[in-house]
DNA sequence: ACTATGATCTAAACGTTGTCAAGATCCCAT
DNA sequence: ATGGGATCTTGACAACGTTTAGATCATAGT
């Protein structure tokens, strides 16, 4: 819930000290990974952009690591906040659900770069920090899967299988074979609308297609 | 298509030149990648371990991303010896299927720094490569989904759920919330099995959930 | 009001990396 | 055998992450 201001006292045309670099640093980092994607996230030329030393952001975060992390929240707040506005009017479960897959595939689709961040496996994965912002959002997924009321065994396969699907989706709409259609907003809503419409989530027994394969 | 040995020539006790530096390459690159993961994947190391100078490798990739390209490569001939080796003794398109999204989902959390290596977006996304070992991968999983020979828009649509489905899935086992199961090959077996399930691939008319949420 | 304490920033350095150029060494075809 | 091309080494360069020592400021306690 930290929110993303400039710095709010007037620096004195040239202040040793920034006033408010943590958060400084913070837009200049997400500044950079939207222009030129994360590989050319440097710790310096964040430094740089925030006008300091290379050396001033180790006094706001212990790592380059500490930086991105505290950067990839930021971000989840906001697709927490996609989701919270995609929510607004539905009504019955289906609604809810294919609302929620929509706003997840869409948010990718319109921030490829964060989203490439946010999923980023080797600094700290969002789904096992313990993150308010990062858990909130699978939460919430949870909470529309559960109006389901599916029986038990089912109800985990069918929030494992919608959340995979639309990760999965959205991981090949942003880097995958359909980079291409990415670009046209409405074709990629009814993508995702179609896809999710493969889910059978009625309350039918758990039967699988198959028990077993050998 | 390339086999990886050991170079065959016996070295005489120390040959100025290596004789398949190449290979030894990839291979010392494929073996530091699944002890320590791809952040700690070094140009320099790898030619370290393959006893050898460090400019060495630039007679044989023009960059790092090549080296990795090409190691990226051998991994997706892997990924569709695996998929031939599910396909032995499967029948009907629903078998075909399950056993092809069992085996894409084993491979990942069996080796799981393979697996985070061959999608790793920022160094070419294999999807859009046309290298014909990773063009074969998903030629596969797209001969197995006409096998149900579904009508026009529902193709597609099978195709992409499918294949969202089963790399998201595998993306939450190797990264996500559901890494804990992933060393239990059995239960991740059943749960691939039991999430491919909600999929619903009966050839009837497509019919979305819902045509627009708003 | 004055100072000292801690927070913040700079400057400079260290080790490491990717990459390249110049030269050494070896293999092979002529 | 010999010269040319392929292969490897050496040494360098810039950039990076990180650390240390010291400079500067803000402010709490007197």
């Amino acid at each position: 819930m930290v929110s993303l201001v400039a710095p709010k006292s007037l620096k004195k045309t040239d202040a040793y000290h920034h006033g408010n670099l943590r958060i400084a640093l913070i837009e200049a980092a997400g500044q950079l990974v939207q222009e030129s994607g994360i590989e050319s996230l440097t710790l310096r030329e964040v430094a740089r952009r925030a006008g300091v030393s290379s050396g001033a952001p180790y006094h706001h975060f212990k790592d380059k690591a500490e930086l991105i992390q505290e950067l990839v929240w930021h971000r989840f707040e906001r697709l927490e906040q996609a989701y919270q506005r995609a929510l607004l009017g539905q009504t019955t479960p289906q609604e809810k659900l294919q609302a929620v897959g929509v706003a997840y595939v869409m948010f990718a689709v319109e921030h490829p770069a964060d989203f490439r961040l946010m999923f980023r496996p080797e600094m700290g994965s969002p789904f096992t920090s313990n993150n308010p912002a990062c858990t909130s959002v699978f939460r919430t997924v949870m909470q529309v899967i559960d109006e389901f009321q599916l029986a038990a065994p089912r109800r985990e396969q069918a929030a494992m299988g919608v959340w995979s699907l639309v990760h999965g989706l959205a991981a090949l709409l942003v880097d995958g074979p359909l980079q291409p259609l990415s670009h046209d907003l409405a074709q990629v809503r009814a993508l995702a609308l179609g896809v999710t419409s493969l889910m059978n989530l009625a309350n039918r027994e758990g039967q699988p297609m198959q028990e077993e394969t050998n």
